[in-house]
RNA sequence: CGAGGUGUAGCGCAGUCCGGUUAGCGCAUCUGGUUUGGGACCAGAGGGUCGGGGGUUCGAAUCCCUUCACCUCGACCA
């Protein structure tokens, strides 16, 4: 097997990550044909390549939500001004980054310069695009439960979100965002307790199993939790670049929501009760947390379980009749591929050269490419190089189906163990507040104590721009869960939690 | 909203300080040819409201006024 080494050219050249890892995941975005920003300030436009790595996550994850027992549904995109202001933390949470629709008509400018607002057609009630659904779904689920009967209702939807950022970034944070909600309600505590954290779990199980990015499970502390919360539980990754990006959260909102919209049913005992609410979600985000993970200087990796095409063929030939015997040769190839549910796709075009589709391919982070030439033709052989590490050896052509199949798995769990050994090795362990600012600087996870009040946290994040990331539900290094005194106050401290400076 | 910066061809930039031929360069695009196992080469061609508006001047990308947009850093955040 060999390394290859050479440079990218020209037009496509990335930034390296090593001289700014902000730069290069600009570039990589933009290049890799993934999304670029719009006309629309903080909106962008998420490009075909990019959409289609989008659309086999939803397909999985709608695949989990369907077997965990949920079903689809949509609710409207406007929301009336009056809903948000029902939960008094929901308000505070959102109230600052809203869209606000307040006319529903133009009118040509009298000056004759285009189109202006109506100031006739004002309407009566503001509407809010939806930064999120729990106002316009608890509204309405008040008509759909009267009785135990009628518990749980298990739904999700895929929609669009609008929150006003100030400042965005293609798929980490922009205005309008694409994403799934889920919105449970349940006769008990326990039980939609239990579903919060079953969703959690779903997540967890998507993003190590499909993205190939180890997360690290926990439950927000009261500062960073969604706002109408009772508890927020969420998945940690690391970036390359040591920063943490939250990538998917679920809520137990206990019966906030309930008595927000006034939703009781008649109990079991025949009393009269608010019901127990959960929510949950994930968004374009985990593009950025795809991305950021496993790519490299050349370009996008891809984990082959949500790559658009796992393998890519470049014909490598001189003459049309060349082609002609390659492309019957890796038409065979194709079909056996494809049988053993490999996607594939055949880059036949004569407008680009090897070379140009090699780098390209590479860009674009497709997990596997096969090249064949009149040399293979020759020999029985085609040469397969792995995104993943950049290798390439020359393979027969028997039985290169199964080979291929193979090396897939071996990449998916090749990416995945290298992102969490690098995970694991920037977990730290720190115990004074010394150390920490030292350590923090760095980059990666830090466990240390806290006396668990909003006012040392908020000095650790104003002081080291760290937060809190979770308490991790698991245990990472030996002594997370036993007692001990908070870093910053000396205050007694019942485990250690997870510090970070996140996206 | 605070502090900096940038607007010139599809993209990236030079020219602006110190006003003066027809506003240049690289990449991309198009045509023809030779090529094709890691982003080809040669020859030619097309492409511009110099962000917008106003002013100074014989003359403005360049100077002045004004306005808009975007970027980076802060506050806010999935």
């Amino acid at each position: 097997m060999q390394k290859i080494h050479y440079h990218l050219k020209m037009a496509k050249e990335l930034t390296p990550r090593s001289e700014d890892y902000s730069q290069w995941y600009n570039d990589l975005v933009v290049k890799a044909d993934l999304a670029e920003n719009s006309a629309v300030r903080g909106c962008m436009v998420i490009k075909p390549y990019g959409y289609a790595i989008w659309e086999k996550m939803q397909r999985e994850l709608d695949r989990m939500f369907k077997e965990t027992g949920h079903v689809n549904a949509y609710f409207p995109l406007f929301i009336p001004k009056s809903f948000l202001s029902k939960e008094a933390d929901h308000v505070e949470g959102f109230a600052k980054e809203c869209a606000v629709v307040t006319h529903y008509r133009l009118k040509t400018n009298p000056d004759g310069s285009g189109v202006v607002v109506d100031p006739e057609a004002k309407l009566e009630e503001e509407l809010i695009v939806r930064p999120t659904s729990e106002t316009i779904i608890w509204n309405t689920y008040k008509n759909w439960i009267h009785s135990y009967r009628d518990l749980p209702i298990l739904c999700n939807q895929w929609a669009n979100v609008v929150r006003w950022e100030m400042r965005t970034r293609l798929f980490l944070r922009t205005a309008e965002f694409l994403w799934q909600e889920g919105h449970t309600a349940h006769e008990t505590y326990e039980e939609a307790e239990k579903e919060a954290q079953k969703m959690l779990n779903v997540y967890g199980e998507f993003v190590e199993n499909f993205m190939a990015v180890p997360v690290i499970k926990g439950v927000k502390s009261e500062t960073e939790r969604f706002a109408g919360a009772v508890d927020t539980y969420t998945i940690e990754a690391l970036m390359q670049d040591g920063k943490a990006l939250q990538s998917g959260t679920s809520h137990f909102l206990g019966q906030n929501f309930a008595k927000a919209f006034d939703v009781q049913y008649q109990t079991r005992e025949g009393k009269l009760d608010y019901v127990w609410a959960t929510s949950w979600g994930v968004s374009t985000r985990l593009m950025g947390a795809l991305i950021m993970s496993h790519s490299d200087d050349n370009g996008l990796v891809l984990p082959p379980n949500l790559a658009p095409f796992q393998v890519v063929i470049v014909p490598i030939f001189k003459n049309d009749e060349q082609l002609a015997q390659i492309s019957a040769k890796v038409d065979e190839i194709m079909a056996k591929l494809k049988a053993l549910g490999v996607s594939v796709k055949y880059d036949d075009s004569d407008t680009k050269k090897p070379g140009w589709k090699f780098a390209e391919y590479e860009l674009k982070g497709v997990p596997v490419r096969l090249a064949m030439g009149a040399r293979d033709l020759e020999n029985g052989t085609v040469e397969v190089a792995r995104r993943d590490t950049l290798t390439k050896e020359t393979v027969s052509l028997e039985g290169i189906d199964v080979y291929v199949k193979n090396l897939l798995d071996e990449i998916q769990k090749n990416i995945f163990q290298k992102a969490l050994t690098y995970r694991n090795s920037m977990i730290k362990k720190v115990d004074s507040y010394e150390d920490f600012k030292v350590e923090i600087e760095k980059g990666g996870f830090i466990l240390a104590h806290w006396d668990g009040t909003p006012e040392t946290e908020a000095k650790i994040k104003e002081e080291t721009k760290a937060t809190i990331r979770c308490v991790p539900f698991d245990t990472y290094l030996d002594d997370d869960k036993v007692p001990g005194k908070c870093m910053v106050t000396g205050k007694p401290s019942k485990c250690r939690v997870l510090f970070a400076r996140a996206y």
